[in-house]
Parts: structure tokens; sequence; C-alpha cells
DNA sequence: GTCTATAGTTTGATAGAC
DNA sequence: GTCTATCAAACTATAGAC
């Protein structure tokens, strides 16, 4: 029956994603998120407890977001087709938003630690890939710890020298085939 | 002859590095420093224009530190063997200070883009791995680009999940391996 | 629930005495 | 060159009226 208060919150939400967009991850103030909503920076606190209180709602909803992603391998394909598009997906997804890339996958608040409940979707999202890469024949460990550094390395690398563009994310099919060939999965059959 | 300016300069920069690796790169204020250095605030703008002068300094000092680190392939070796002590001298540079490395590598702090002449220590070590990779066969674009996505990636994921432990640096020969392969290094003769 | 008012900090930077 | 004093501006958060 919280329909109005539910969406305000969701209001707030959004607005503090237009401001951390535009304005870095870290410069994420009150004031600019009530200005934002037609409130005053004291208003908010009816709706969350803390600012670290939206990061986390933030944080939650970024995974959230990333894990309800339609599943581009629910059809059956082989092996390096299907890390091939769950890389393009997650590559794609943290080339699109700087500051949500960085609340998702670093540690760049000062002060702020997920709560377990926004946690969990994180969670979720890495322990599915950990099943799906036990199900082509890598190893849980080491394997995907190589496989999400490339991933991350080249999204970091794409952010760090090269905004907007592709100098790095162009190379995602590559480095998959790269990391295919060294963790022994077979070829494609055409 | 200005012996002691320059002590006090080079004070003022060590009490920053110092500041940055307790509290984070981001919450450096000149009190801090100050304080460290036996001063008062005001005090260091008789050296330094503004904080980000400061920040200024420590990019390019950081830069030519890595620079000055001993060349681990002024001994002619085999390829595979160079690029993984190479490997090895940048990843342990970048794990050992993370405040040191997020000013080096990302682009974190809001409002601050490095000088010309901070810059050019940086340019000139991406310039020396673009000559050894040519010298070893490898393409001075794209190959560059993918082996420093591989080892940016190792030691993004290391300080954002496993901060001081190795889950991921111990993977760094196989990194190596994996991208030697990728482009077509000679197998190490024995 | 939202407002005004304000407490309480902290910050980078400047003015001017010494 | 270093100091004291201070400005001007931000910020999070709370108290209490409406």
């Amino acid at each position: 029956m919280d329909k109005r208060r539910e969406a305000t919150r969701t209001a707030i939400i959004e607005a503090a994603w237009e401001v951390v967009r535009e304005q870095g991850l870290a410069a994420l103030t009150l004031r600019a998120v009530a200005e934002r909503v037609g409130m005053r920076a004291p208003s908010l606190y009816s709706h969350f407890d803390s600012k670290n209180a939206i990061y986390d709602a933030m944080f939650g909803e970024a995974w959230s977001t990333y894990e309800a992603l339609p599943d581009a391998t629910d059809v059956p394909v082989q092996p390096r087709a299907a890390l091939r598009a769950r890389a393009r997906r997650y590559v794609d997804f943290a080339v699109a938003d700087l500051a949500r890339h960085q609340l998702m996958n670093l540690r760049l608040i000062h002060g702020f630690t997920p709560s377990a409940e926004s946690y969990a979707p994180a969670v979720r999202v890495l322990d599915r890939l950990r099943e799906f890469c036990v199900s082509i024949g890598l190893d849980p460990g080491a394997d995907v710890d190589l496989y999400t550094a490339l991933l991350a390395g080249l999204v970091d690398q794409q952010w760090a020298n090269d905004p907007g563009g592709d100098r790095w994310t162009r190379q995602v099919d590559r480095a998959v085939e790269m990391f295919a060939d060294a963790v022994g999965l077979p070829k494609e059959s055409p």
C-alpha cells in the first residue's frame, strides 16, 4: 500500500544516478539529488537513513539490473560462443556507465560497504558464472579468476584511456578466444 | 642553490604519499600534509600553487620511479622470459601501493589532469614497452593493448577482491603464457 | 512528509604581520 | 617562508514547525 512512498524512493534513486553520471560517483551530494527530485535535502531523510543508504540502494539496483539481463546463453550453444556472448554482455554493460561500473566493481567510496541485502545479487551473478564455467569444463577457481581479470582489464583500460571509444572493447572476442585456447576449450565446429 | 627549498618540497611530497597511503588517494588534505611536515596548511602555498600541483608532482614522481626501476631485460633473454619478467615487475609495482597505482593509472581525482611535464615519464614508459614488443615481433597497437589490459585486470581484481593477498597476482606467469601463445611467440627452448 | 533553520565540520585558499 | 586569522563555500545531519 506504500505505492506513493515507493515511487518517491525510486525517483530519488533515479535522480542519484543522474547526478553520479554527470558529476562522478564520489561527487554525489544530497542537495543535488534533492534539487533534481524537487525537494530539499533534509527531506531525503524521510526515505533514506543516510547518504550511504542511497549508495547502497544504487549498488543493489545495479547488480539486480545486470542479473536480470536477458540470458544470452539460455539456448544451448557451443562453449566458446557462449563464453563470448557472456563476455560481450558483461563488457557492454560495464562500458555503458562509468559511475555504475565503479560502484559495482570498485571500492572507491570511502566508508561505504554494501549491505548483505544489496550484495546478494552480486553474489548470485558470480555463482552463476562459476556454474556455467564448470558446465563447460573449467575450474571454478583459477580459471574464473583469470577470466574475470581479463574482462576487468579490458573495461578499465577502455575507461581510463579511451572513454567513449572502442580501442579495448573491440578486442573482447579476441581475448575470449585467447582464454578459451589457454583453458583447452574445444575449437568451434562450423 | 635552492637545496633547502628542494628538500622542503621533497618532504612535502613524501608526507603527501604517507597521507594517501593511510587515508586513500582522494582523502588528501593540505592540513594533513602540513601537520606531518611540521607546518601549517597555508605555508604549503610557498612551495605548491595548489593542491592539484601536489597531486601533479606525485604523479610525475611515481612514473619516474617506475621508469627508473632496474631493467629486468637488459640482458638479452628469450622473448617469453623477458615478457614474463616485465609483467612481474609491473604487477609487483602496482600491487605494492594502491594509492600510487590509482594515481598513475586511473582518473579518480575529479578535476586533476597531469601536466605535460609530469606526464612525460609515463609516455616514455609506454614507448619503451612498444619498442620492446616490436623487437620480439608483436604489433605495437592491438597486441600491446591486449597485454596492458591483461595486466591491468590482474592488478585491479587483486586490489578490489583480495587486497594484500595473491589470488590474482599468482596467475601472472600463466597469463603471460596465454598471451604469448595467442600472439604466436616461439615456445621456450630449454 | 516536507519544510526552514541551523548545528557542526571540513575544506582550499588568501591577507597580512613578522 | 612561515605564521595567525579568516574567508567563503561546501557538506551531512538533526530539531522542530507545519
